[in-house]
DNA sequence: TTAAAAACCTGACAATTATCAGGTTTTTTG
DNA sequence: CAAAAAACCTGATAATTGTCAGGTTTTTAA
């Protein structure tokens, strides 16, 4: 089941029939690893992700890498620097193979004419805003092991499971790392506790089963309670 | 200097005209620690401020509070609650004396409709989303040295200094504590090392005298190095 | 298929931050 | 102005997380 990041619909490709109605749009492929785009760059359009998952990062000053969210099939890339005319201040990077619409800039500003693309976009970056919120809350008031469950979670609901209850996502110890912002040794440890507590299985390359909605349940509790 | 939200001007209250275009607007006064709505609240419309600071927060599962960030004047309250047509997420309490705008729900959605309001509105969100961004890589990337300073220079950079040099926001322990994600004990302890740095004075109720230009260069250093 | 590279893991130890249990000082209020 | 309340501060100790310096296993590519 989709969900579209645009209408909050969870089975329709809207944004996609406004941009299919605009001829100029490119399709780009992107492989697992490629970047799609830099920080500081400046963008000539904007891309909604047809397929796959790409990750959204930035550099700290400390020379290590934030990744902000994890991003699906449904979601816009670069609006942000084209809305605002800026330089990016985010990387975006394909975790897996990646298909994209390309829409140039003066594409995008065609479309944003319309009234009702226009109040969805708005409606869209309120979501946003509330899901980057309840980050910061998450990065400021919890530990690590909060941090963890919450991005199990979320990883499990955005991206699903296969039909063998393994996380269809699969991640570095790395990229989980970068994302609830800790080491990856910390991460690596949390897991095998997580493991050793029943709550997960971790193994070969899927690297892990979702025991049931028992653990879900109480990964859920976990996160709530201190 | 003002810095108006929407229309990224530093000297003008452009929305502040469209609001007064409409008749039905309420002028509300709120006291230092009143608070204006709280989390998980069905708004009737949106705030303007016309004067005065407030925090937005939100409680983390932990029971612990959260601030998101320090509003002052020129900034809009509630929209992305009335925007999506659902209670609010965050809370907001007046720091100082507060004097608002309020605007129903009714003739916001009417200022809407202008395409230049909705324009500035989505520049607003789109600065927003990347100073919210700012901010999980700092709570997820750096030590609390490193968050603190970047609070005193944001404090400074958004709310400025008094004739003496005292930064002219005053916030207690709590809230800084609350802001950068620590305990009180913490941050006591971690502004004490500034003032004995020579980073900054404490002084009295004012609490901080910012020492010259030098030492602000210092901290933005200290903040970007590791 | 075998090196090389990448990813994963572990333990010992150090640094950072939280917790607790008191204090003192400042501000507010009857 | 005195008592109460709020805000601020301190030290001792514990918990959390990071760092370093290695390992092992898995994946990739010649």
């Amino acid at each position: 089941m989709f969900y579209c990041s645009l209408c909050q619909a969870s089975h329709t490709f809207c944004i996609q029939q406004q941009i299919n109605d605009h001829k100029p749009v490119i399709s780009l492929q992107f492989n697992e690893g490629e970047l799609i785009f830099d920080e500081e760059q400046q963008l000539r359009g904007i891309y909604f992700i047809k397929s796959g998952v790409c990750k959204i990062s930035k550099m700290s000053a400390n020379g290590k890498e934030q990744i902000i969210h994890f991003l699906g099939e449904g979601t816009l890339l670069g609006i942000r620097s084209i809305l605002n005319e800026e330089t990016t201040n985010l990387k975006a990077r394909a975790l897996t193979p990646v298909s994209v619409c390309f829409l140039s800039k003066k594409s995008f500003f065609e479309i944003l004419k319309d009234q009702n693309f226009i109040r969805q976009l708005l409606g869209t970056f309120a979501e946003y805003l509330k899901a980057t919120d309840d980050r910061i809350v998450i990065m400021g008031q919890n530990k690590m092991v909060q941090r963890l469950a919450h991005f199990l979670i979320k990883i499990h609901d955005d991206f699903g499971e296969d039909t063998l209850g393994n996380l269809k996502l699969y991640l570095k110890r790395e990229d989980m790392a970068s994302y609830i912002g800790v080491t990856i040794e910390s991460t690596i440890r949390m897991l095998k506790v997580f493991e050793r507590k029943g709550l997960i299985l971790i193994q070969g390359k899927t690297q892990k089963y979702w025991i049931s909605g028992s653990s879900r349940t109480f990964l859920r509790d976990s996160v709530s309670k201190r």
